[in-house]
Parts: C-alpha cells; structure tokens; sequence
DNA sequence: TAGATTGTTAATCGATTAACAATC
DNA sequence: TAGATTGTTAATCGATTAACAATC
C-alpha cells in the first residue's frame, strides 16, 4: 500500500511539473525537481517507482509525460465530484480557493443549515439546506467530502456523509472524528498548526540547537 | 529537541483537558485522554514526560494541573503577537477563525496590498498597506505570522517576515518558501490535502486493503 | 495488601537515506 | 567509451509500540 506521504509529495511533483511546462521546460532531473520540492532526489525516485514512470539515465524525465504518469496514477478517470459542508467564512473561502482549480476535483454542491444561504449560488457553487444532503448526495457520484462546520456539528455531518457513501473526508473542524475505518479523514487543525509555529517561532528559548561549536 | 509532532499533540490535549474542565471533569487516566486525541496511552505518556508534569498512579492526571503544565511548556509567557498578510476569502476566514480563540496568541495587525482594504478593520484587526510591513512590525514584538497571499508573492512576503524578525511562518501560499534556517515554516497545502482526500477516497481501486481471509 | 496505573527503558516498525549496479 | 543519472536494494534513522519495574 503506498503511503499517504508518498501521495502528497506526487501532488505536488505534479504541480511542480505543470510550472515547468508552463515554462517550456522538456525535461528535468530528478535532483532539480527534488530540490523544487522541498525533499531528496532519493525520495522522489522512490516516489516515481509507485507511479511506474521511468526517466532515462542522463536524460532525467520527460515533464510533460510524467505529469500525465502523475495524473493517471493520482486521479479518477471520469473525475470526482466534491461536496462542502459549511458555508461559513471558511467554507467560503474554501469555495473560492478550489472552484478554479483542478478539473479533476470538482466541488459541485455545499450545504449549510442557514436559511439565508441555502439556494444562493457562492463561487460558482449552489447551496444547499443541511437537511436534504442525503437527497442532493442520491443524485451524486460524490466520494469525497469537506467538512467546515463548527466543532459540535462536525461527528453528525461525518455521519450524515458516510451514510450516503462518502469515503474520503477533508475536515477543518477541531474534533476528532469517529467514522469506520474504510472512510479516510485529514484533519486540517488550523489552531493546532499556529501554536506549533508559535512554539518554534517563539522569541528566546526553543532555540536551542545544538550546533558543532566551532 | 522536542519533536514537533509531540508539539502538535500537546496542543491537541489541552484543547481536550479544557472541554473535560468545563464538563467538572476533576482527573484523567490516560487511556481516557489518549483516546480522545486519537492516540495511544504510552504515546501521550511519552508525550507529557517532555512536559515534566506527572500523574499519580491509580489517580491519573489533575486536568486543571496538566493543563496549566502544558500552557506553561508551551506558551510564551506574555503572549504572543501574530500577524496576518494577505486579506482576500482565507484571510478574512482566518482573521474570524482566529479572532475569539485563544489569549496567549492574537493577531494584531494584518496586511495587504488593496488599498480599497487597507485601514479597514476585519474581525477587530486593523488591516494595513502591504509596503509598511517592516514599520508597522517594529512597533510590534510579533515573531509569528500567516501567509494568506497567492502563491506568486509569497515568497517575497516571507523575506519582509524574516527581515522583520518573523521566526515562525503559517504558510497557506502552495509553494515551498525558501527561508533561513533558523525560521520554522509550517505550510497547510489544502489542495495536496484534498487531493489525498481523493485518493484514498476514490470509489473503487485505492482500497485493497490487506485484511486476514477468515 | 492487591490491583491498577504510572514513568521509563527496550523492541519494533516504518520511512528516509545511502550505496551501487544498470543504462543511456 | 566515459560520465552522469537512473532503478532498486541495503543501512540508517526516528518515532511508535510494547514491556516492566515503581508507586499510589
């Protein structure tokens, strides 16, 4: 089984890749492209070895068809649908972050259970009340999920979503979520990263690295 | 050095410790809590060791006690100042996200570089022109700051940060920010999280799971 | 005391890194 | 060919898990 770390860092070669052919780069080593990426060369041939793409000795990989290698490996055929569920400020946010993005992943419907904001169209994107999810999800070939409801809403929103065949769930809400195990959630905790960042980031002490003395 | 995992998990307990607080919930064991953070006993164990607070066998944890413990091993004790660039919908979302949250960390001052947003007041943060950056920081003893800005000026942001004595970076910009090693970078990549979401959550293939035959 | 839970060390596991033969 | 880069296996590293003596 290959790792989630390992389909993160695919992610972002792809995108990496797409820039370069943007650029009108043909071809790229695996050490350039490593650097790019933040990791090693080693890394990302282990990585490529997944997708089955092969470079060539001194040549490096060819950009273009690598990327589609990544998308092949990475995506579903006909796309997959994207449902939100919150359409607070994050929720909007989220809305106008993903609507011009990938074709592959589409955010095609969001719920809220506000009245003022059910049957509004946000960022290219209708809305739906809370309570007719399973009815819109009927409809749906929909696996994917993102969850930006207050803390106290989110376990019934992941039931909600898992009862009408949702098996993959992106979740900004801070709470631990209790779904079967064939269902995936990433947990986004935004509080969580800051203090991680202010604890490293801090003023004077957490500093202490140990260097060589010279 | 701590790692920043066990970090993260901190941060995660004590957001717990105070919800059992609020609940007159008096003490802890530790497979009660680990539990609750979707981790193990001995990990949380291991992970308080780095803390110093220690519980008493058969009793278990205080809440109030270890949750002061872990403010003090991770807070900076007159707090800390953080500020936002970049104003546009995640800025906002995350000015409201972190606007009513916790004391010891607030956001004091955010940028942009729209002047139809600049000297506005968002979510009770003044926002400011992006070029005052360096000015507005000397003020100001902030030493954490969040990228909200699109990914073609982040960098360029993260070096003002860094000339300004930034020393941690919350980075939602989706590239990898070239900074001095003495600046600990921590980035949300939402669209690599969907993405993965995706992945592992797609209809079909992604889920051969090795499961004993019965 | 006995039983349960703790602090802490030792064993395990997985991912990363290094090494090297294969190849253009 | 020689040189550089690749695919892939072996060694290393770090974190997690398991084990156990200490303790209330």
């Amino acid at each position: 089984m290959v790792s989630d770390k390992t389909i993160a860092r695919l992610s972002l070669y792809r995108r990496l890749l797409k820039v370069l052919e943007g650029e009108g780069v043909r071809s790229v080593f695996s050490q350039q492209l490593a650097t790019m990426a933040g990791g090693t060369a080693a890394q990302l041939r282990r990585d490529l070895m997944e997708v089955g793409y092969s470079g060539t000795p001194n040549n490096g990989y060819e950009v273009a068809r690598l990327a589609d290698s990544i998308r092949d490996f990475l995506d579903v055929p006909g796309g997959q649908s994207v449902v939100l569920v919150g359409v607070g400020n994050l929720g909007k946010a989220l809305l106008s972050y993903f609507a011009t993005r990938r074709s592959s992943l589409q955010v095609v419907a969001a719920f809220d259970s506000d009245p003022y904001k059910v049957n509004r169209v946000i960022h290219g994107c209708r809305c739906y009340p809370m309570d007719s999810l399973s009815e819109v999800l009927k409809g749906q070939t929909a696996t994917v999920a993102v969850i930006a409801v207050p803390a106290a809403g989110a376990q019934g929103v992941a039931e909600a979503l898992t009862r009408a065949g949702v098996r993959g769930i992106l979740n900004f809400a801070p709470v631990r979520l209790r779904v079967s195990p064939n269902v995936y959630v990433e947990d986004i905790d935004m509080t969580v990263a800051l203090e991680k960042v202010a604890y490293f980031g801090r003023p004077i002490a957490g500093r202490t690295r140990k260097e060589p003395p010279a």
